[in-house]
DNA sequence: CTGTTAGCGCCTTCAT
DNA sequence: ATGAAGGCGCTAACAG
């Protein structure tokens, strides 16, 4: 390692000008009782001596991070790494800073991110949850020290802690009823684990609008897997195999949609004539796919934005946090072609 | 704020037990001269009393962080969100910790994120330049500290600073040349800001390619933009209103190219027939879009580690780092569709 | 193997 | 408007 210069303290500098380190820790700042002056001549010598402040000490003293801490399934997701991007913005415009870790929709590593994240001392915690998370004692240690937990998209409903998300029953409602509109009779749904509220309420969604709308629901046709693209290659199978095969599929993701779709077509069901489709994301991929996908489009970016903005307001100014502080964003149904049966009047 | 219970210290055990807080200290990592029973003693008590470390105070003494900064272009792109899952990976199993903040491909906000991240006294630096980073000042003080600071993909030759990215010259030249294969005579090309490696390299692969097989260049073949899904619409209608349009088109992005290719589609224009395509990146979209597309695979998460493990294994042996640590991973092109001419022999 | 001591650099009363 | 002094919690000599 090079031999560096010595870090330039605040001592150093309150030499230098024959002033005290006090004064030249207030100049540094924006103190109200601090000579014009002399907060300009600090200023000066600081920039001169290339001085920076050293977050340890002043955190030590001041016992705050100025840290973030997010617990993330996967940084690799198209939606994630909007909602990242999002948070990052407002954290940093914020002079936040951002620990970022996931959990690879495991349980156990949420667990152990948490625990990392606790010691850190994070001031707060953003956290959608993993795939297989059935409890979440591992962030009782934040509540319980009052640090600010704030949920988005996979939510726990916690008295303490706002939850930032979707619709995901009105916008899963919404879609089966477009299917059943389009003539689709036998429509089935491929969703993942229902600990998650994000699937069992698209699930919910799923069958009340069928349930409203007279079409019968047959639990051959409601396949519960993990969502991913191989997920969707098999739940293709399984599908064509049935005595009697679905005339539409609503799947609660598009990754997994889209696979399932391009399964079907190497088999030569044409969609959405024999098979309709119908996604959930938005995923870029979706408008790539021939047919398109209809979808329920949500903005990762703005939900990371929009919770990291809660996050930072309450660290801020301090109040109390609250599930009452909860929001629900807007989403949007998506119609394309793989949705469009050629006999429907819409 | 709730009212907490006050934060427990080595202090507050060493009393409990009868000790010094030295010794507590010791117990709690794993110093060698440490008597297995009070260590086990010591360890009970922190648990029972419901200590964490202060990583500040413990930083502060020690000098380091344990942090390790990540500045990239974008959080919200396929292949860097794979990239950052790796570096995640290898990082967390390090028990380091990992800032990370986004350009957002501008060179002030670069400059502005490379500030924070000093200020923030990161153990070392990860970094994939914005797209019009025109030189490194702004990690001048890094390197002149001795802060190891890496650089991947799009990469800045340094002395001081190992590199991982792939041979981009080679990955276009092959690429290239498979379009000569297929029976292209006039190929375009689009690229990105030659400021960065990533873009001059490929164009200089594509160049030398023709002039390899003596295919005539043509400078009005050769298109420059941001590569985004926006530029490659523009660069389609570009393209087809030449006087002479071209048979093969190899972009230096997967995006641009699958939206080239759609707004080429649109005007009935037959991939590869008319117009053969050969992408860059092996971005999902690119075996949805129809025909499916021609690219450059590499690997971000593979990159991410890599990277993430030479930063780690230099922080932890202490040794110099050094431009010679740099590496080149391997990529490898990927033949679909979109590229194969019906008439041609291979 | 354990204890003593002395800071790391900053902020914050309290005093002037 | 500025200074003096103490301590945030931890670790690394040094001593036993």
């Amino acid at each position: 390692m090079s031999d560096q210069e010595k870090e330039v303290t605040i001592y150093d500098i309150a030499n230098k000008l024959n002033i005290s380190a006090a004064t030249v820790s207030r100049g540094l700042k924006d103190h109200p009782a601090i000579n014009k002056n002399t907060k300009k001549k600090i200023l000066a010598a600081a920039a001169e001596m290339g001085y920076r402040s050293n977050s340890f000490a002043s955190n030590l003293r001041k016992k705050s991070s100025h840290i973030i801490g997010v617990i993330v399934p996967r940084l690799n997701s198209s939606f994630m790494s909007d909602v990242i991007a999002g948070i990052e913005k407002v954290v940093n415009e914020a002079n936040y800073n951002l620990f970022i870790s996931q959990s690879l929709e495991s349980m156990k590593k949420e667990v152990s991110n948490a625990k990392a994240m606790f010691n850190n001392r994070v001031d707060g915690l953003m956290v959608s949850l993993a795939y297989d998370t059935s409890d979440i004692a591992h962030f009782e240690s934040f509540i319980n020290r009052g640090i600010p937990l704030v949920f988005f998209d996979r939510i726990y409903e916690h008295e303490k802690c706002p939850s930032i998300y979707i619709n995901n029953y009105k916008a899963a409602y919404d879609i089966t009823s477009h299917l059943i509109e389009q003539g689709c009779k036998r429509i089935a749904h491929i969703s993942g684990n229902q600990l998650r509220n994000v699937y069992a309420e698209r699930t919910r969604g799923y069958q009340q609008a069928l349930k409203d709308n007279h079409v019968p629901f047959d639990d051959t046709l409601l396949i519960i897997n993990d969502l991913s693209a191989r997920a969707g290659n098999e739940a293709a199978n399984q599908l064509l195999n049935l005595p009697v095969r679905p005339d539409g599929v609503f799947v609660a993701n598009d990754i997994c949609a889209i696979s399932c779709m391009q399964a079907m077509k190497k088999q030569d069901i044409k969609i959405p004539d024999d098979i309709a489709f119908a996604g959930f994301n938005n995923d870029p991929t979706s408008c790539v796919i021939e047919p398109n996908l209809t979808t329920i489009d949500y903005k990762g970016y703005e939900m990371g934005e929009t919770a990291a903005r809660i996050m930072i307001n309450h660290l801020v100014n301090n109040d109390d946090l609250q599930k009452t502080q909860s929001l629900i964003l807007r989403s949007e149904l998506i119609i394309r072609e793989s949705s469009l049966k050629k006999g429907s009047k819409t």
